[in-house]
RNA sequence: GCGAGCGUGGCGAAACUGGCAGACGCGCAGGACUUAGGAUCCUGUCCCGCAAGGGGUGCGGGUUCGAAUCCCGCCGUUCGCACCA
């Protein structure tokens, strides 16, 4: 862009100034808080990129702008600002990308992570680079590997065989959360399978209580509502109570149910077809049709099941047990709409009272007793006749727990977190399989258990992992007795890298440990965390518990790791999500090049509400140059001749006052388009007054520097500074002159806006009235009539009520 | 199906605890300066109307002196969760 944009003849050229301040800043370590001794430290995270594709993307550039603004705004207020950053380099993303284009990962990543550092450094971000880190780096992952160690030691790990979702496009086990409807996320038109593998499990589930309860403390947590409603729903606590229904001959079958109070309406039981005693349930003459059925459910995969909407089926076992409540024999039946995974794997079905309940009895012809009347009283239930239901609940619990066939539980929807990945690209987990002593932990000091370089690094669909390809790798001696033993091949989640990289940061040149005291102290738990939303629960969460643990096992002294979260919005182009498919995919490097970063960054925060997102418009992007050229003009003019200060009129200053105001609270608030446009505002003021006052466009410069840094430091050198714009201090306002003497008040009759007069800004109530009373267009709708009521706003509205 | 959010000009969007709807910007129209302008500057820009005035925040009701904002019922849309007992 060589056009002129301004009369100066010595125009804005933002790429001279941006790689000027870039490397000044670099030069003068201008971003390099002291970690040891910081005065006002002040932790600003926000979400690590990884580095799965050439280059960021404008999602990308809108989150880090956000926080990088919010940074600067804190550096401005005085805070020693802590601004890392780093790559969350392994995974299924990174890896998948590796086999689409054919390179090895190991060669592959590192090209991409440079790639985005180069793209990061032309943004403006405030970064440290002394702490810079990259999850794939052995002197990270040694001590991801050490945290799983931890969590072992502490009981807080486990094995078990467990059904999986299985993707045979992707080759691996998918969480839960990256099976959508059946399909795999990535592959949509791939169905997902059930296999059967050990695997290495978290026990997030015991820490349900305390994740839900600090959800709901505002003091510990100051989170976006959107992103702690969805955490509640995750873990998804219910209450209710375990029931015993008695078989004869049997144990009995316990279920779980959160409405005990409709009991007496339980007509039959539902076992999920995986459930330990149906073998034992079923009789001679139902073994044939029980076999068929669990053939069939077998044929299908755990992930189809769940989807909602299909028809019912099941098999009747041949089987009774008995209604506790009502004493009565109740047959038992085995459907896969019952899961195992959730509850106890068995239901009581009442079919009067629960539509899935009622389809499967309308299909196979079962009873169905309604015990709650349309005025929501119990009827059919004994001594709880006549009571309002959700009254008699918690009686109802009691007299189970009495007669000894239940008791109150609280269960929660939230599952084990699986770990162990198929898969090569990650940190191998550091356990070690031998014959005579089991599952041995890797010892510390032999950390970490280096991925080793792998040429067929692809999976294959024997469902285990690379790594169990390379015998040198995985025979090893094992570390207790000596004898010949095997590696675990399995890698970790990648969501186990990223748990913990904010204690990092902050510590990331020792390696002794992963994280130093002191430093820790100093300098968590993280004061804002800006993100996106779709690591609401699983990021979030898994990062939350994994600091709780760390808090009970007394590393740290916090249990929640960020203060305060906001998830930013995203980026749309011309109505529709950007994506390859569409190729509406917008390039940063090609609008940096052409407008300059401080523009594209002051256009992405302009474009919509930071929490919301916005539309990005290739034409709109000219505004925000225009402002920036504007008061680059100003700013040459304040050089070569000012106006004088005291020939500012009161308006302005006002105006000015306003404005600074304005944008601190907007700032706080991350709403950084309305702060754009105050400012935007502000110079329309001083250009329609024709005022060119020092101060006041220092002030603007301030302002605009978390937006555009690079811009303010040069128009700050310009106005005859020295130091660094961000070493001066945020301006404040005067409360005596956010208003104007003389101020407008609207007048309505009846409700509708009429006329507005001018009053003095301390004028009374009486006073108001009188001038309303005395317009001559007021009068004109008053028409003559009474007024029957006068409604006073304060400072700006009127309203007289005609009779 | 359940949960959360969002529906405002040609477009992106503003509007504090209910109090001037459309700030700011894009685009568009007209003008100025210009050999020229896709640069810059000025003016205008929700709709109908010459005006006075009237209408207007997805649709239909309600509360209120007053509703984009609160309540109820629809419709549309986005994002979660999805047979969770």
């Amino acid at each position: 862009m060589t056009q002129t944009h301004a009369v100066s003849q010595d125009p804005y050229v933002p790429e001279a100034i941006e790689a000027k301040w870039q490397a000044r800043w670099a030069e003068r370590h201008a971003n390099e808080p002291d970690l040891d001794a910081p005065v006002r430290p002040f932790y600003n995270l926000m979400m690590f990129p990884y580095p799965s594709a050439e280059g960021l993307h404008v999602g990308n550039m809108f989150a880090f702008t956000g926080s990088d603004v919010f940074g600067r705004f804190k550096r401005l207020q005085g805070f020693d600002v802590f601004e890392p950053i780093g790559f969350d380099a392994f995974g299924i993303h990174s890896e998948n990308y590796a086999i689409k284009v054919g390179i090895h990962p190991g060669e592959l990543i590192p090209r991409n992570i440079e790639n985005f550092r180069r793209q990061l450094r032309r943004i403006g971000g405030m970064f440290d680079w002394r702490q810079e880190l990259a999850t794939t780096d052995p002197r990270y992952y040694k001590w991801t590997q050490w945290l799983f160690l931890q969590l072992y030691q502490a009981g807080k790990a486990y094995q078990k065989m467990g059904s999986v979702n299985w993707c045979p496009e992707c080759k691996t086990v998918l969480a839960n959360e990256q099976v959508i409807a059946g399909f795999c996320e990535r592959h949509g038109d791939t169905k997902v399978e059930q296999r059967t593998l050990e695997q290495w499990y978290f026990k997030i589930t015991d820490y349900a209580e305390r994740l839900l309860a600090n959800l709901d403390d505002a003091g510990v947590m100051d989170w976006s509502s959107t992103t702690t409603t969805a955490q509640r729903n995750w873990i998804g606590r219910s209450e209710g109570a375990d029931v015993d229904f008695p078989v004869e001959g049997h144990d009995p079958i316990r279920v779980f149910t959160t409405r005990p109070d409709t009991i007496f309406g339980a007509t039959f039981m539902v076992l999920a077809p995986e459930h330990p005693l149906v073998a034992t349930l079923t009789s001679d003459d139902q073994r044939d049709a029980v076999d068929q059925y669990l053939e069939r459910v077998a044929t299908e995969d755990l992930v189809s099941r769940r989807v909602g909407d299909r028809e019912k089926t099941g098999v009747f076992t041949g089987g009774y047990a008995v209604n506790p409540a009502t004493g009565k024999p109740i047959p038992v039946w085995l459907a896969d709409y019952v899961l195992m995974e959730y509850g106890t794997g068995a239901i009581m079905a009442v079919p009067a009272h629960d539509e899935r309940d009622l389809e499967f009895a309308e299909t196979y012809g079962l009873d169905v007793v309604s015990v709650i009347d349309d005025k929501g009283r119990l009827k059919a239930s004994g001594p709880f006749d006549g009571r309002p239901a959700v009254e008699a609940l918690p009686d109802i619990i009691r007299w189970l727990e009495d007669k000894g066939s239940g008791t109150g539980t609280v269960l929660y929807r939230l599952y084990d977190w699986c770990i162990s990945r198929q898969r090569y690209w990650g940190p191998p987990i550091p356990i070690i399989y031998c014959e005579d002593c089991g599952t041995v932990p890797v010892p510390e000091e032999d950390l970490p258990v280096l991925l080793p370089p792998l040429d067929d690094f692809r999976p294959d669909d024997s469902g285990v992992s690379p790594l169990a390809r390379n015998e040198e790798w995985y025979l090893v001696p094992c570390p207790e007795c000596g004898k010949p033993a095997r590696r675990e091949t399995d890698v970790s989640d990648t969501f186990l890298d990223s748990a913990w990289y904010y204690l990092r940061y902050p510590s990331a040149e020792f390696d002794d440990r992963p994280f130093d005291a002191g430093r820790t102290r100093t300098w968590c738990p993280v004061a804002t965390y800006i993100g996106g939303n779709e690591h609401a629960v699983l990021h979030l969460l898994y990062s939350r518990f994994i600091a709780m643990v760390l808090h009970d096992l007394g590393f740290i002294d916090f249990e929640e790791p960020f203060v305060k979260f906001r998830a930013h919005g995203l980026i749309v182009k011309d109505g529709a999500k950007m994506s390859k498919s569409r190729g509406n995919i917008v390039i940063p490097d090609q609008f940096i090049e052409t407008w300059g970063a401080d523009t594209f960054r002051l256009y992405l925060m302009f474009l919509g509400p930071f929490q919301e997102g916005g539309d990005f418009r290739d034409e709109g992007i000219s505004g925000p140059r225009r402002f920036l050229d504007r008061v680059w003009n100003l700013v040459t003019r304040v050089v070569s001749a000012p106006t004088p200060s005291d020939a500012t009129p009161r308006s302005v200053l006002v105006k000015w006052h306003q404005t600074t105001h304005q944008v601190t609270h907007d700032l706080e608030g991350l709403k950084y388009n309305t702060a754009i446009a105050a400012l935007m505002e502000l110079l329309n003021t001083l250009r329609e007054h024709d005022v060119a006052d020092r101060s006041i466009v220092e002030d603007l410069i301030l302002m605009l520097a978390p937006f555009c840094p690079h811009f303010a430091e040069e128009c700050w050198e310009r106005l005859g500074h020295d130091s660094s714009v961000f070493e001066a201090s945020w301006p404040g306002w005067d409360e005596r002159l956010l208003v104007e003497d003389e101020i407008e008040v609207v007048i309505q009759v009846n409700g509708k806006t009429r006329s507005r007069v001018a009053v003095p800004r301390d004028a009374t109530e009486d006073a108001v009235f009188a001038a309303a009373l005395a317009d001559p267009t007021t009068l004109r709708f008053i028409d003559g009539k009474a007024v029957r009521k006068r409604i006073y706003v304060p400072g700006r509205l009127v309203n007289l009520v005609l009779g």
